[in-house]
DNA sequence: TAGTATTACGAAAACGTTTTCGTTTTTTTT
DNA sequence: AAAAAAAACGAAAACGTTTTCGTAATACTA
């Protein structure tokens, strides 16, 4: 459909094919002025080179592709950003997919990667994902996995994250220190690392200032918002409510603002919060949020970074890099101390 | 790499390449006990077709792109929502290009793109796009293009937008009704058609109720947020300053609270904001933020399914759908009378 | 001057599919 | 029972590159 091939380069030079390949890559077969010659009616013709030709021959798609549970969240919207900002420089493609946090998504998403169709893959797990086989079927064919923030437990692969249970630590000691006496931890699902890092650092927090830890204070919310809104409106409602909320991203504790304005409790007077958060305008809401905020961007460009690293040489198989970034813990006026 | 083909396949079931492939893809020419035995030895073997032998000899790529000026913004993460939902449904695959407002990287991402490397192409157009020739030579290679909020001026083409002249309009009118006297528009670009648009619904409104329309009162903008801030603290803290804000982008109302903060102006007491956004927290802010809010989802699914209609039955040159979507104009706090 | 490098190019195979066109065997029709 | 049709498969070309290898013509070496 696009017309101009390398035959009718060669047609329109009279020279063959084989040599008008060689002279688009520069190569030293080839003499300077038919390089020239060469170039110039490529650029007259418009002459792009076919990926899909180029592709099969090479065994090579310059192509990646990023697995990500949402696209519509701060964190993961900075993190694209900082991907396709060195994929971008490398000249590399960049595949998007979407798994709704949803491990079927997850699998068949990975399955079609299967066929070479990327030369490596930039993932972060969805909630529910129990198995990991998709992903140690594809690293066996020979693709490059990198996981970021939202990494496995049960596999030795290369991560880049931040310091998950120290922020988690951080944060519920930064409520004890405000005040709080029952502080509630909000999470999405507990398979995945995150949740299960922050809330070690919760728990050893707790610890340390000798509040028993309460199984009932570890709510589980879903990926409906407006369902999340109900489950926290009853649980601040309760008699026996929390006056601390600890929540590990950022919409629950979005969510949380909306409750608690529904029932009319004072943030940060009765119930004091703190949250896992990028948005922009966390400095401007009502009160402003105290946050833990993660260098997203970066955690992009360092797992981009890595993944080239491992497209480029070889060399993995004999070495897992795993970064670890550092988040930082703002406060703000939803969890002063007053 | 990845190993398993259909000549693997073939010699494990005693079979030629060609009917193995007949089989796969469901074939009369294959009896039905055959099949069978090739989806289960497909299966085990977790063959997966090589796209770039498929794409090649199909001349079809099962791709498309989505080329749009930055990620880290809410409208843009939903209509990438919206359009991955069609696109997986589809069972295609999704390149996302950032622009990041620059002209040079959109013209060349287009360019890469003529090699036959997708079916077709959604875009946004960066700010300060001015020719859009590499569109043309792009189209006329036989790739459809729909274009979504952001759309040329001078080309005859698909496009799904807002009514952004109303929209304009209904912002300012609201601001003018709740009192505001002197109204700044502030914009990033002046070559775009939202922009524009938006603008002349502005300057609609002004001249409905008498209001002399000011060319200083037109702000343009950068990209650089601390820039704006600072430019809109000059602008907020001038004698003859304006009484109200109405931001054509989401991102400058943020900045313009900022610039608001640092320098006490009240909002809505001294200044009135409105803006366009998709903020899930506009109403969260302090002051919550009087929003026009554009459908992004529904204009992400929208474009795709135009797009895709277009791929499909190859019936475009004879049609061009334009198609527009209402926003809503959604008053909160920080444009309310007093 | 004969032999050897070097330079500059072309022919052809290969990548893994899909698809067209045989070809053989079986079934149906007359 | 002979001819025609149908069923089930295989051979091979084609998609557009890249790359290996071969081969002239020219330049250099002894």
């Amino acid at each position: 459909m696009s017309g101009i091939n390398l035959k009718k380069l060669s047609q329109e030079l009279g020279l063959s094919i084989s040599s008008v390949s060689k002279a688009l890559r520069d190569s030293y077969e080839i003499s300077a002025e038919t390089k020239k010659r060469v170039l110039a009616m490529a650029e007259k013709l418009n002459y792009q080179p076919n990926p899909f030709a180029r592709g099969l021959r090479k065994n090579k798609s310059t192509t990646i592709a990023v697995v990500i549970p949402e696209i519509a969240n701060n964190f993961f919207a900075l993190a694209i950003d900082g991907i396709q900002l060195v994929a971008q420089k490398k000249g590399y493609h960049v595949l998007t997919y979407l798994t709704h946090e949803d491990f079927q998504n997850e699998e068949s998403t990975i399955k079609h990667l299967q066929g070479g169709r990327v030369d490596g893959v930039l993932i972060s797990l969805c909630g529910d994902t129990a198995s990991v086989k998709h992903l140690i079927d594809l690293h066996q064919t020979g693709v490059p996995i990198v996981f970021f923030d939202r990494v496995p437990e049960t596999m030795e692969c290369p991560t880049v994250t931040t310091d998950d249970y120290e922020s988690g630590f951080k944060a519920t000691e930064h409520l004890i220190l405000a005040g709080c006496k029952k502080i509630a931890y909000l999470c999405v699902s507990g398979f995945l690392s995150t949740t299960q890092k922050r809330m070690m650092g919760y728990e050893a927090a707790l610890e340390k200032y000798k509040i028993v830890f309460d199984p009932k204070m570890v709510i589980q919310c879903s990926n409906d918002n407006i369902a999340n809104v109900a489950l926290l409106r009853k649980l601040l409602a309760r008699k026996n409510r929390p006056d601390g909320i600890f929540a590990s991203v950022e919409k629950l504790a979005i969510s949380t603002y909306y409750a608690s304005n529904e029932i009319k409790l004072k943030i940060p007077q009765q119930l004091k919060v703190i949250s896992f958060s990028n948005l922009r305008t966390a400095s401007l809401l009502s009160p402003s949020l105290s946050t833990i905020t993660q260098p997203a961007f970066e955690i992009g460009k360092e797992s981009a970074e890595l993944l080239f690293r491992m497209i480029e040489k070889k060399t993995f198989g004999n070495r897992i890099d795993r970064v670890v970034l550092k988040s930082s813990l703002i406060e703000r006026n939803s969890s002063v101390k007053k």
